[in-house]
DNA sequence: TAGAGCCTGGACAACGTTGTCAGGCCGGGG
DNA sequence: CCCCGGCCTGACAACGTTGTCCAGGCTCTA
């Protein structure tokens, strides 16, 4: 039997397509399989005319190593999962390319996947995961219970939970500072000379989302502000929604005369409601965005350092595979106002 | 010996955490390994009331399948992998998510890479990926020789290239319509009664830029507009390049009335530019940007549907795997003019 | 009641790699 | 001349899973 047909007789079309393996390459090169995994590794103890030969087998052959093979050998892949909300979004760009970099650093690949702030996906996906084995992984929560983690954490995964809190399970967490982000920039407004300052917001049920309100009703507190009902809309989760809450506050019997936006998509939908709005009305958004200096005003923000926020968590995941670290620990990254004049803008009635 | 410490006294501490098996499940429900197997994925022929017992070993181990293992077994790997430029850059955050999209669709998972732009690494990433045996590739070209590809290809690796064409190499490509989109935008331009229409772009070596400056002088020819060498500006990468080339089309003795942009980052300088400049200066950029429509005056561009172009790539790269697809093509996404009033300013000398 | 056929379960090899270990060869010293 | 030590090299088992194949027990029918 001709060496060639050696596999396909017996399993049908589910290879490699027949790619050549170290044994292959033994055969070919005339040595055993242990030199050929030698070679292929730079391990030393291999004579240099016969690591010649080997390395023509494999050039000849085109062979490559099955990582598979080797990942089940060796126990380790080399490899971090990051599970965030939407790769789409441009928050998240930044944040999964620092992630992407301190994994290069560590020699380790990326495996990422979107979870489109559904719990079930999310707990699919960080599953699926684990099946392949990853070292490590990095997940920006859409759920609120990570239970199902537990035996995986046990088995020694490495786990950073970024931009919200995991729950009902102990590890690494890093956050922007939300709470005091969101309460510097009401208290910019409040600076500037504003009373009745309107918050339009995401679902308090996202842990983001509740930590910005805390800072708007702490900002104002402090300010000995009593805060109307109809200043605060929450769940504002589509642009519809986000116009007619800010139409409501601007219009009435005591308008608002600025706004703080919880998020950079109620942002932008407000930054378009004003624009078609006659009286001019301060405005200071949470999350910066591009451009956001050539608007007219230009855009006041809260930024958040959404790299620091990925070069953080992926850095602390691999000091828990270095086994450098240990206890669980909360980190708040800080959030930077930038003035840019939306947010200066008098309150005019 | 208890079972407990089976593993752990033969190697150190390299192995997974000492994860239950298969085996230890099968031991712990008094059944056999393949009956596990057959829980595991459901497969016909086990009793209900084996499967109960098999069910709760697996619950009370925290068994998760390997698998690492189960590729090497079956030979595909039900993931794809994603080489591109720059994960943050904003262009590819909705390619990579079409991609992934599609992939969640086939069952596979996503490993990606980003190249930054530079062709060694491009070849290092895309490699790595062979070595986990990655189903197929969808890939941004940094470099322009594909030819380490070849042994990749013939062994059964899915290929696509996206927005670049590939180097050497026959595979199916997947790219924007930069040539027509480029001279559309430039009679855009020319309708509106401009003549003297600079031009700022990418490197020509980078197939969009020379593409997209082919487009723009297409669209000059045959508008029998002569074109100055003034009006060109190509290698445009720095921000500070960008700025200095569009005053020095701005100034002189025949200044520019309307600028055509190769790409988004030039745009954007090209915005703060005309930002500070009393003249007013027609503008069309190629892609789309956030928040277009909020400038002052609105940003015409040439859009290209990223979206789109990953969402097609993916789709032939699973019909290269379903072996529906044999012959590599070569296909278009059309690019879309978007008219918001800084391609509309009459000329202004 | 015996035989045929079906259903369930398990033993075993194989996937491609790496760690362990032992054997062969060579040169130098006793 | 023989023995020892060091250096290369290769045989072999193991990683955890799945496909193949066979055994044993059951039911159903003649």
């Amino acid at each position: 039997m001709p060496e060639t047909t050696r596999r396909t007789d017996r399993l049908p079309g589910n290879r490699y397509g027949n790619r050549p393996t170290m044994k292959d390459v033994a055969a070919r090169a005339g040595v055993g399989l242990k030199t050929v995994s030698r070679v292929v590794n730079g391990e030393p103890g291999v004579t240099p005319e016969t690591e010649r030969r080997v390395q023509e087998a494999i050039e000849a052959l085109g062979f490559r190593r099955n990582d598979s093979a080797r990942v089940l050998r060796k126990g380790r892949t080399a490899s971090i999962g990051l599970v965030l909300e939407d790769l789409a979004d441009p928050f998240y760009g930044p944040l999964s390319r620092a992630v992407e970099e301190v994994a290069r650093a560590h020699g380790a690949l990326l495996i990422n996947g979107s979870s489109a702030e559904d719990a079930d996906r999310e707990q699919e996906l960080v599953l699926a995961l684990c099946a392949r084995r990853v070292d490590g992984l990095v997940v920006i929560p859409a759920g609120d219970d990570h239970r199902y983690l537990e035996p995986e954490v046990k088995a020694g995964v490495a786990t950073v939970f970024v931009d919200r809190p995991a729950g009902h399970i102990k590890a690494d967490v890093v956050v922007s500072d939300n709470f005091g982000g969101a309460r510097d920039g009401v208290r910019h407004l409040i600076a500037h000379g504003h009373r009745r300052i309107g918050f339009i917001g995401d679902m308090p049920r996202i842990h983001t989302a509740a930590e910005r309100l805390r800072g708007y009703r702490t900002a104002m507190e402090d300010a000995g502000i009593p805060v109307a009902d109809s200043w605060m809309s929450l769940g504002a989760t589509t642009p519809e929604r986000v116009r007619r809450a800010a139409e409501e506050m601007l219009s009435g019997p005591e308008p608002v005369t600025a706004i703080f936006t919880g998020n950079n998509r109620v942002t932008v939908t407000v930054i378009r409601v004003l624009a078609g709005h006659a009286r001019r009305v301060a405005l200071v958004g949470f999350d910066d965005i591009e451009l956001a200096d050539l608007l007219e005003p230009g855009l006041t923000v809260v930024a958040q350092d959404a790299a620091a926020l990925g070069r953080t968590a992926a850095e602390r995941l691999f000091r828990q595979l270095d086994g450098t670290l240990l206890t669980p620990e909360r980190i708040e990254i800080p959030t930077r106002l930038i003035a840019r004049g939306s947010g200066e803008l008098p309150p005019a009635d």
